[in-house]
DNA sequence: TTTATTTTCTGAACACCGTTCAGTTACTTT
DNA sequence: AAAGTAACTGAACGGTGTTCAGAAAATAAA
């Protein structure tokens, strides 16, 4: 009978239209300024009824930020494909700053926040594991082939990533405001922090 | 007449004796979990006293983070002192990630926590200026005798910081787990990290 | 010393938060 | 139509930051 298939749609589709409310107000006005009962009232729900599909806030949390990291991903796959590994690399590295400076409020809930990585041990197991194989993968073959100034992949991986995440978390939370730029020259400087970085890293 | 200046005083050391209940909850707890209520409690007044004291939650973090720079200063000025300039730049380096793994929750009032930007622009030209001052200064004396492949001392400084940062602020929030490495080897690998990038930036 | 004034402090409240649960409503099966 | 199940909600609990009228304490004036 079609009758369980049915509703176990429906309860699928109610899950994602509370994720989309989610996404939606964590996108307007961030996660901690983003209540349960904000996230119920825009889908004319009562509050209660949002516990019903998600054991709590960072559950919720958690569905978005896999959706949030499948965004990167799919940045990653149109925007870094070049054959070459290190042009590949270079593609990664320029794309990953965009995404997060284009995403402040995505980029936040996923690399800054504190609480969802305390949900779950094996969370990190899935969340965000596609993102960073693409990246692995790519800085392994540079070093393999030579073209990096890294021998250790993990080593490079943390380099590469640190550098990324420093420069746009830096931005984010506005501890640039010490460099006293205006707001086009920030842009051009972290452009141009990871253009250096890159010709550094390489061979 | 002293009346007056004891009374100022007075007022001083209960502002102090907030701000010190503060960071010792702050320390213990973090920020977010910690409550002007609890504060109150460990001073033994009342929550609305706080506010006669500090304009806001904000405001009173403020004054904390103040006194956390002031620490990563004297850390500056303990352990990185050598007198040639490249050898200096390595000290304030480690010594800039050391404290921070050290000082998790002071780190993420300093660097990572959202609020105080947002209170007063001009906060930024006082809070931590001097901690950015040494750094900048060590790093613009590295590229005068071009000890350093950098040119530009504002860009060098983005370069190094966003390195430090990224670092301790992944680690901070966890987001190294997927590294998939043991307590011991992560503290291994962030310091190979660091090593290996002043290694690269070296002239 | 007693009264008046100023300073310091607090209890209670406001509007929010995440979360739970008894009880209502809506749907499905008999 | 009645019984049973699934979906939903109102109201509450204990927490949060913050405000404010009024109590308490310290100082000044009489």
């Amino acid at each position: 009978m079609g009758i369980t298939e049915r509703k176990e749609r429906e309860k699928q589709e109610m899950r994602q239209r509370i994720i989309d409310a989610a996404m939606y107000m964590f996108l307007e006005d961030g996660y901690n300024k983003t209540s349960i009962r904000n996230i119920a009232e825009k889908i004319e729900y009562s509050p209660a009824t949002v516990y019903l599909y998600f054991k709590d806030k960072d559950e919720l949390l958690y569905e978005v930020q896999r959706q949030a990291f499948d965004k990167l991903n799919e940045a990653f796959l149109h925007e870094a494909t070049d054959p070459d590994p290190w042009k590949r690399l270079e593609q990664i590295c320029i794309s990953y700053v965009r995404f997060g400076l284009a995403n402040e409020e995505l980029y936040d809930l996923m690399f800054i926040i504190r609480a969802p990585m305390n949900v779950d041990e094996k969370i990190h197991e899935t969340n965000g594991k596609d993102c960073f194989g693409y990246v692995f993968e790519c800085l392994a073959e540079c070093i393999r082939k030579g073209l990096v100034r890294f021998e250790n992949p993990q080593l490079g991986m943390l380099s590469v990533w640190a550098m990324g995440h420093g420069l746009v978390s830096l931005q984010v939370r506005c501890r640039l405001k010490v460099l006293d730029l205006s707001d086009g020259d920030v842009d051009n400087m972290l452009n141009n922090a990871i253009s250096e970085y890159l010709r550094q890293i390489k061979r």
